[in-house]
Formats: C-alpha cells, structure tokens, sequence
DNA sequence: GTAAACTAGTTGCTAGCGCAACTAATAATA
DNA sequence: TATTATTAGTTGCGCTAGCAACTAGTTTAC
C-alpha cells in the first residue's frame, strides 16, 4: 500500500464521518436540497457549463451546441445530423438549426449523400478546420484547470463514479 | 486498514491503467467530447433531471424548478424571492414567475414583509405542504435508486469530490 | 411494382431561461 | 432632510430547447 492511498483513505474516512454525522440531523420528512445529489450534478453542471459557454461565446462566438457539433464533425469528418444528434445527444431539431447557423457562418459545409438522398454529409470547411484547432487546447486548458482540484488519482476515481451513475441512470431511464 | 480499502483501491488501480491508455491514444489537436469532463457532466445532469423532471411532472404537475422553491420553502417557512433565488440558485425572474404560478395554484402564499415593505415572506399553504410531503420520500427514493450503484464508501467519496469541483468551479469563476 | 412502414432532416409551436430595464421601498450620505 | 445608492421583486424581450407534425427519400412486404 503506498504512501498517498494512505492519506486520501484518511482524508475519505474523516469526510466520511462528516458527512454520516450531518445527514443524522435531517429529519426524513424534510429534504435539504443542497444535500440532493440530482440538485447537486445540476447545480455543478450549470456551473461548469456557464464558465465554458462565456469562453466560446467571446472568443468564437459560438454556443455550447454548436461547438459540441463541430467538435464531433472534427473527429468525424462526414457523419450525418442524425450521428451528431447522437453523439452530441442533443435533440435533432436543434442540431438542425445550430447547423444552419454554422452553414450560414461557412464553419461547416453539406453534401448530400450519393448512396441515400434524404442524408447529408456533413464536414468542418477549412474556416471551421482552423477555429476548431483555436478551440481544441482552448477546451483542454479549461478541462486541466478544473481537474487541477483533484490529484490523478481523484480523476480517475471521478472519472470511474461519473461513468457508473451515467449507466445506471440510463438502465433506470429505459425502465 | 480495512479490507474493503484494499479491494477498492485495487480496483482504482485498474481502472486508472486502463484510462492512462486509453488517453495515450488520442491526438492532443482532437478532442473526444465523450471524455472531455464538463460535457460528460452535462449529460448526466440532464439524464438525471429529466427522469425526476418526468416524475414531478406526471405526479404533482410540478417543473424541477418549482419544485425546488417549495423544496426550499418546506425547509425555511417565510423566506423571501431573494432567499429562494439564492438557494435554489434560480436566477430571481424565473423564481419571480414560478412563484406566481404556485400562487395561482395556492401552493404557496405570500405576505408583505411588516419590516421592509419590499420584501414578500413566502410559506407553503396547507395544500403545498401536503403536496410538498408526497414528494419528499418520492424524491428521496429517486435518489437511492440512483446511488443503489455505488457502495456506501463511493457514495461518500463521489459526495466529496463533487463538492470540491464545484467550490473549485467557483473560484474559477468568480477570477 | 405498388402500398405501407420506416428513416433523415426541417419547421411550427409552446414554454422556459436569463439578461436587462424597470418600479417601489429602504438605507446611506451629505 | 434631501439626494443618492442599494435592494426586492416584476416585466419585456430575445433566444434556445424540445415535442410533434411535416416533407422527401428509402426499404419492406405483399
């Protein structure tokens, strides 16, 4: 057992303690909302998402959906709105308009398909190449900055705990 | 040190090998929005919102945010928009008008404040503290379901370090 | 080969979010 | 005490989200 397993096991018992012994003073028929986990998850999201958005709107004047499509589009030149819908799990309605915009805006640029006429192909043009590449180190830094909280340890123990619930409430969604 | 350490620990392990490999294999000019943090945090936050939003919805015909005022309002009888807006971290138009509406429903009443005349002292009504009791336990069931994933340790270890990501996410923000 | 079922993407509509401007009341300052 | 600043709450407005209905193209099944 190495040294820091050691003293982030202490520092998780002590944390531990605290947290039993808070939750022993909250009557069952009350909720305290910043005790919530669901609230808890929005509140951090929101956060997250409200210093990031700042962040692309000023430099790139581009919103969090719309930069999540062009992200997908930059790992995978030519997926359709159908595949962005999914991969940015954003609904397809509003991934339709955000790709008017970006098309409007000559960041992204559509082909339809040869194969299957309803189908789009759709790829980063070369304006969009380059403000995806500002953008990519831009997104890390901010990611680096927020991990600088937790050792690499703590990531990827956050890591593993965010995927886990993530499932679970898929499983629980599909019930 | 207790077993239990020893097999979780272990497990971290494995999963941070695994992870550290994974990252290895991606180029630093693309990003991968499924493992970029504020994005995965997102997307639970909204799977888990919109399970209990179904919930509120379907058995009280209560959005998360109105939910939330009378869950505040349940734990501190007679505080003000202001309050409300503050802990439930709504910004204060929106509490503006949900209030109204659960004044519409007489969920909620409201008296002017005997000291500052500006202030409006809210309490649930008879009715809203009936509904706000039926959610309660629904609430915290939802909850155990989720959590039913994680051991008791996870759960405090998750607890703590999304704690510390959102008071970091704070200071981050107020720079 | 044609009708029915399905799929890709767009658009209409409603509701909620959130910024900013506003009203009314109070506190601070000179 | 008059002026200014501050605070509580409401409202106007534009934007986005997301459901549902729609068009157009494709596949399935008789």
């Amino acid at each position: 057992m190495q040294y820091w397993f050691a003293c982030f096991v202490t520092f998780l018992i002590a944390d531990a303690d605290k947290t039993l012994t808070n939750m022993k003073q909250l009557k069952p028929s009350i909720l305290n909302l910043e005790r919530f986990l669901p609230y808890r998850i929005s509140i951090l999201s929101n956060r997250l998402s409200a210093i990031i958005a700042q962040t692309y709107k000023n430099k790139f004047a581009l919103s969090i959906t719309e930069w999540r499509i062009m992200a997908v589009l930059g790992e995978y030149a030519g997926s359709s709105a159908e595949e962005v819908s999914i991969k940015t799990q954003v609904e397809k309605s509003i991934v339709s308009r955000s790709i008017s915009k970006l098309l409007n805006r000559h960041l992204v640029s559509r082909t339809v398909d040869a194969n299957d006429r309803r189908r789009q192909n759709l790829t980063l043009t070369e304006t969009g190449e380059d403000i995806y590449s500002q953008i990519v180190p831009v997104s890390y830094a901010y990611e680096d900055r927020l991990l600088a909280c937790f050792s690499a340890q703590e990531r990827v123990i956050f890591d593993g705990l965010v995927a886990r619930l993530y499932r679970h409430a898929e499983k629980i969604d599909s019930e």
